[in-house]
DNA sequence: TATTGACTTAGAGTAAACTTTAAGGATTAA
DNA sequence: TTAATCCTTAAAGTTTACTCTAAGTCAATA
């Protein structure tokens, strides 16, 4: 069991951000002491893992709620979720697709800029000579 | 020579997105037409397509900004131009290995549920048979 | 028992990057 | 010439995902 500053602590979320995503549907039943403090399980700290990982990865919290959502209806939404899965997994293979491009771009633009840094350097130290 | 609705449908950026812009010093200099209408050049689409790579890997309007200043100044401000351009690559790698991470989580969810998926069929069927 | 931490609701504030509106006038292409 | 496109300033509005504050109460820990 953890306090909400522990999963803030191992989460890298402020417990305001917990609050939030609870109040938001994105992480559900959270159990509570008599007290009515808030107590994470281990089970919680995957599906925030998981939360964290969609969200990370560009998915709005407004889609993790939808999936939470159908994932506390049962079985009969695996195939939902399969797809919803699938199709995140796609966009996010295109975008990584996009990224490796632009990389590519940078890293010219970089070594570009480098020459052009080496040759004006070369021109200043004779400038100097 | 392109007008703004031209530039705006081979970058996919908006005529009012343009003109804000170069209102924030991103694309700055461009020409107009006797009549002030805005004229674009292959350079200006080339800059632009470096700011939208820059953009659509993470860097803020801020920064992009930044850069385009330097580069006005000239060839005294190429180092730091390097390292930016160095440091914002370093960034790019960093978090396209993290993408590579959460693709991997995300795979393994996708088989997970999709063999629960198939178990759940199967004794649909069985059910129904 | 004192201090720290947690709870609630409700709403305001923040930041980035646009996006839209308004109002009126000028230019350009067919 | 006429319709479509462009210009300006200035400001308000939008979206997302928080982030913070207030005000008052309750729980847990040393």
């Amino acid at each position: 069991m953890y306090s909400i500053q522990d999963v803030s602590k191992k989460t890298g979320l402020s417990a305001h951000t917990l609050r939030f995503y609870e109040k938001e549907g994105l992480l559900t039943h959270v159990e509570r002491s008599p007290g009515g403090f808030r107590q994470y399980t281990d089970e919680d700290l995957e599906a925030l893992g998981l939360i964290c990982c969609l969200k990370n990865t560009g998915m709005s919290l407004q889609e993790i709620t939808r999936f939470v959502a159908l994932t506390h209806e049962g079985e009969q939404t695996l195939k939902e979720r399969v797809e919803l899965l699938r199709k995140h997994r796609e966009n996010m293979i295109a975008r990584m697709a996009e990224m490796q491009k632009y990389l590519d771009k940078v890293t010219w633009k970089v070594n570009f800029f480098s020459e052009k840094l080496r040759a004006y350097e070369e021109k200043k130290q004779k400038g100097e000579g």
